[in-house]
DNA sequence: TCGATTTGTCGAACCGATTCGATGAACATA
DNA sequence: TATGTTCATCGAATCGGTTCGACAAATCGA
């Protein structure tokens, strides 16, 4: 069932199908109908590597995730959902590849083995191998977040350092004085994870504009990781009134931990952050947060992706997006508490 | 960067760079030597169209993913990661389909444009269209999930009905007389999603087996869903003292409802059910549930994929796994209730 | 030393599409 | 009637690999 089959059948030759199929030349409406049947009748569609082969593109773009073992996010899965979504809209197909860990394989075959026309590389590294590789191999490609030097590259990205400059703004404003950061996973910021890096420099920034005294934690992607976080936080320092987070898998732990120590969410401790609109809304109560569009972005980075791979020479361009804070009800004016932390 | 260009570079034939590549003919070291050293000086590797075209197949498999804009619960968030695990462990690639909805146009493309060379469709449905068109084409597939007559395709399942029947035998033991079944959406359960079916017969036997009485809900796939369903519940049916469920996303929002109205679990009220070990263990209390191995079930779609592939006579193959409960904090004897089902 | 076998390499065909230049028929123009 | 256009279609080359058959050189056994 291939085009030499259809054009058999409909007493043309092959490249008459082609044309038949792309439109590129004018036929007869009688042969062009002839063979539209066949076409239907037998059910036809070219054959990709072929076409791929010709045409020397492959109508499929490379979505590098991280390892699929390390659960995704809400936000990441936003934006896998988004990317795929987009891309499907403009007809073209995701490859995925998990990269990191033992799959480098996967990462190289996907960018050196001409499988893809372009790719989308999710959770860059302040300095991170991947980009370098393939900025050596010239295939176009759009980061979702970018490293320390993101000037020659494409990528959207969250504007962490802001928005975490927001939310201790935001708290400071409420009378809050001494303030939590809670950052992702101590092993994730050391290995040069951008957005931990970013809103600690956000967070030390505002904590020092503002007068305030700041506590960092780190905390791995999960609930219990982030009620064993928040113990910690409550028995080394009883006089913080606030915390204001970018990891939101760890927020139910962070929402129980508060609740078993006897603390009403806001009434006794705020709490804020940046999440993904879905999870920060699905929080009881619901997350006063920057809500990343996870949609919006990854939309966006398959657009810029698809411009560059239509023409190279497209300039590279950015989008750091700092959305505004969703008020909803964790925040509150902070509590008077007596001098070694309690609440009053 | 192609073939003929290494193989000029090493002052060999094209075909002897290929038997270089493949090792299906032998060398003298002398010239495989040469060759490789070109290879890795200009990091050649094959083109994957041109392979894939005269090799007729794409080292590539397909997954259908329910619709991505609607959120992947966290069990198939776990399949996708297996899947996308097992199959780089086999160094084979996976191109991602949404199904459903208004992509039609994706789903035809990957199963009829040679792009894959098997697939693995997730969220099959009683009656499902896709498997009949898969069945027509002859691509090997394999499904997590299966129809309403699954003997004539592969598939691997989760056994909903024996998973919901212990829950409810459990629940008995324990002394529990009136029982609920929190299902997925009206929506899903109406277009024939088959957990929720066999979830219900598997309910509907078992109470009436122990001569219980059962009460069946459907609820959308989040906390929000979950909180208003249960609230409903325990205005409508004050007697029940217990649920099993099938619905892992609506589970917070449960606990949530339960507590608002008093009730603590599990001295007060009972919960269990079907879900990913995960989330499972990520609740708090944490559930007492049979927890589904998404990982297992992923990799083993994967191996009897790769099997089909390599040899489409092997006859087709089932997998039905009805993990044990893993008891934790959720479950306990039914509480005595005064008539009206106030807790005494 | 001759024929048989093995070893190493090459050339050509092929996979299934696309696309360019060519060709012949139909038609208009002079 | 000769000439120039336009239209519809065809044949052949091409994309970048793989693989089969051929063949020369080297090695072996008798």
């Amino acid at each position: 069932m291939n085009i030499g089959e259809i054009a058999r059948r409909a007493g043309v030759s092959r490249s008459t199908v082609s044309y038949a199929l792309s439109g590129k030349r004018s036929l007869s409406e009688q042969t062009r109908r002839r063979i539209q049947d066949v076409i239907d009748e037998l059910g036809y569609r070219p054959n990709a590597s072929a076409r791929a082969l010709k045409e020397g593109r492959t109508r499929t773009l490379g979505l590098v995730i991280p390892p699929a073992s390390q659960r995704l996010t809400d936000m990441q899965l936003g934006f896998v959902a988004s990317v795929v979504d987009a891309a499907a809209r403009a007809d073209l197909d995701v490859l995925l590849s998990p990269s990191g860990g033992e799959h480098d394989r996967s990462f190289e075959r996907v960018v050196t083995g001409s499988r893809v026309d372009g790719i989308i590389l999710m959770e860059i590294r302040l300095r991170d191998d991947r980009v370098t590789r393939l900025q050596q191999t010239g295939l176009p490609f759009v980061g979702i977040g970018r490293t320390a030097e993101p000037e020659d590259m494409c990528w959207v990205d969250v504007d962490y350092e802001t928005l975490i400059s927001r939310c201790v703004q935001h708290l400071a404003d409420l009378g809050h004085r001494h303030i939590a950061l809670v950052n992702r996973s101590a092993e994730l910021v050391a290995a040069g994870y951008g957005p931990g890096h970013r809103a600690q420099a956000g967070f030390a920034r505002t904590i020092a504009e503002r007068g305030l005294t700041g506590v960092e934690l780190c905390c791995a992607d999960d609930a219990s990781a982030g009620h064993t976080c928040v113990e910690r936080l409550l028995a080394d320092h009883p006089e913080v009134t606030a915390l204001a987070t970018i990891n939101e898998a760890a927020l139910p732990g962070v929402y129980r931990a508060l609740r078993h120590a006897g603390l009403e969410i806001p009434r006794d401790f705020s709490v804020t952050g940046v999440a993904a609109q879905h999870w920060a809304e699905n929080l009881h109560p619901p997350l006063t947060a920057a809500d990343v569009p996870a949609d919006q972005l990854g939309a966006h980075a398959v657009d810029l992706l698809i411009q560059r791979i239509a023409n190279s020479e497209t300039p590279v361009r950015h989008l750091l997006l700092a959305p505004p804070i969703s008020l909803r009800f964790t925040t509150a004016p902070a509590p008077r508490r007596s001098a070694d932390g309690a609440a009053s």
